[in-house]
DNA sequence: ATCCGTGCAAACCTTTTGCAAGGGA
DNA sequence: TCCCTTGCAAAAGGTTTGCACGGAT
């Protein structure tokens, strides 16, 4: 997988790969180095950074924005979507081919003159009713 | 305005708010000290940041996120979205009633369980053909 | 007189950088 | 072996905080 984007396959990268891709929750650097101590205890913070930014250059991982300031990272490199729970604080990946068909109709009718586009993000900030409960799309 | 939200209008809140009105480039802190410098020399930096803060608590000004890791305030708290130049690094508003229309039946029809849905932002990442030129939307 | 906002500077936190040492191909 | 990666520590932003001063009510 690494090398296949040309990277070496150190023992820091495959496992902080392996967390980026386990933890659904779209982590910052710092949370990554907590997920993984268990299995490398000495790893050093800017090396999950410098590790984080060399996937994110090989198109291995996507940056998430978020309000905090702080970068968070995501495995997932497919066009999708993110639900920002405002009470807590969660990012939530949001998924579905039906809106994805929409705002391709969309930006295929209304034509931005002068523009190429990329990419299409929808940020979803909503409340959670009932925090103890998981999100469910129906 | 200022006081219509129960803000006390000193000088810099007025100034710092007309700043952020009239900049339709989603100025971080430093950037609003920079437009401001003329008219108020010795404003310190800190102020703004207090002041902005103070705004987006009171509803009259949004953050915005940005993948650089700095603060970025908008004074229009009206629901719209925002294009994200690659290439230029701008961000320019974008707004549609066709677009916040076909969205709003989107998400009347899927209903998201758990959730009460508060505000729907998209990201435009696009790459500007002519730097050149304005973005137009046809 | 009191309360709130400001200015200044220090503190803080996250992220980046430089360099020497170590490990994979 | 060679080059790339790691670890450490220092540096570099960007943002927040604490506190004393000043202005307005």
């Amino acid at each position: 997988m690494l090398s296949d984007c040309g990277l070496k396959a150190t023992p820091q990268r495959i496992i902080i790969y392996a967390a980026l891709l386990s933890s659904q929750q779209h982590p910052t650097a710092e949370k990554i180095k907590e997920l993984i101590q268990m299995d490398q205890p000495g790893i050093s913070l800017g090396t999950v950074y410098k590790t984080l930014d060399t996937f994110v250059q090989a198109g291995l991982a996507n940056r998430v924005f978020s309000d905090a300031g702080t970068l968070r990272y995501d495995a997932c490199t497919e066009n999708h979507h993110h639900i920002y729970c405002t009470n807590t604080k969660e990012i939530v990946d949001f998924e579905d081919p039906e809106l994805q068909q929409l705002l391709n109709n969309y930006f295929k009718s209304k034509q931005l003159h002068n523009l190429k586009i990329q990419d299409i993000r929808l940020q979803i900030h909503a409340e959670k009713i009932d925090p103890e409960k998981h999100i469910s799309i129906q």
